[in-house]
DNA sequence: GTGTTTTCGCTACGGGTCGTAGCGTAATGC
DNA sequence: GCATTACGCTACGACCCGTAGCGAAAACAC
């Protein structure tokens, strides 16, 4: 069906390396300048490339930032560290070190924010940052039950609204511990978050001054 | 020291009423408008004041969010339901309330957003509305530890680490919920979360069928 | 080669918001 | 009365927005 190009059709295809340009530049004009002070034609500049340019290719600021938010989002993966506080723990602490990066704190809240008020830009959040993370606690989980670590569940439905509850209760509090209380999400705190999410409050606080300094 | 004048100064004391119809009215056009869209010349017409009494009282549009939001964390308050599980359940109810509410989703994000590149604006929410929230998590795990329902903490630095990370767990939790996954933390959902926080991934998932619909 | 199609860079523009300055007036304490 | 502060109003330059219009460049079809 398709010819030769790789958008299908004649003429002159567009550059991809302005594509890359324009959201490397998007995420350094975020870290310089932060979301609000964030404009398009000075991204534009950043990137050498004509502001009609940009805006022939994105709606506006909202979806830009999200494109080149989403890209920090690539290198999270789920390694296999043996059992689910350890494969929790490295999860964390990925998804932790991109959120401490100023291009993805400025930039990830503020379009969450926009989302609010515009379904369409929340659909694109969903789809191109959140469910890549949604589907690290589907796949941590099912190699937990594998390993027998967590009861298998019986009810489809009940089982996803179990990962929609993990999820939020992980993503939620790195969030909140690196944007509102504004402290690193360290290997200290993911140890005792971890502790929690799978044992509970009621359980012994610290196993054994595990991390007393 | 102060003389009768509630500002301590002579001279046109500052409109009490004022500062109510510009508060309300930034709330307003946060619902109509969205944190992008409004602007305080909207906000000034809104509230039948002039532009510049708005400049004269707030440094800018951050600072005016931050305090009109912070006036809807006012009714939170902590009652005794007599266990754990159900004041954790009801604090999280009423948090969940006022995040349904527009003008805290628009405008809540957006102001933590900013914060993560202005220091005062930060510590100004901290202040305003994060402390506020922090206490209850304190006095609810005084009364839990009094109860008996959880183990009292030795070290102060640990327990002050402990707080900060309920914290962090709970407020994140819903926050994502509603901003991020866009659903309603509603009584199931907060139920299903009560459990796994007190009890963690480990334990049973449902109790015994209480909550199929 | 000659056409066709699409993208790109550039310039220019009206419209809107910002934050401030200036001035006269209103409301308080001394 | 007098000093002091807050208020309403107008006007202003500066900036950014998003789009239109144009000629040139880069691909394909023939």
């Amino acid at each position: 069906m398709q010819s030769r190009t790789p958008a299908g059709r004649a003429g002159r295809p567009r550059s991809a390396a302005a594509d890359a340009a324009i959201l490397g530049a998007t995420r350094q004009a975020l870290v310089e300048l932060g979301w609000s002070k964030l404009t398009l034609g000075d991204v534009a500049v950043r990137a050498g490339v004509a502001k009609t340019t940009l805006y022939r290719r994105w709606a506006g600021k909202n979806e830009l930032v999200v494109d080149a938010v989403a890209e920090l989002f690539d290198e999270l993966t789920l390694p296999d560290r043996g059992s689910l506080a350890a494969d929790i723990e490295g999860v964390v602490l990925q998804f932790a070190a991109i959120l401490a990066r100023p291009e993805a704190r400025s930039g990830l809240m503020a379009v969450v924010a926009e989302a609010t008020r515009d379904d369409a830009l929340r659909e694109r959040i969903r789809a191109s940052i959140v469910e890549r993370q949604k589907r690290l606690v589907l796949a941590g989980r099912a190699r937990a039950q594998a390993r027998g670590e967590l009861p298998p569940e019986a009810d489809a439905r009940q089982a996803a609204r179990t990962v929609d509850l993990i999820f939020d209760m992980v993503a939620g509090a790195v969030v909140h511990r690196t944007l509102v209380s504004a402290e690193p999400a360290d290997e200290e705190w993911v140890h005792g978050f971890t502790r929690v999410l799978l044992s509970g409050l009621a359980a012994a606080p610290a196993p054994d001054g595990t991390e007393t300094s």
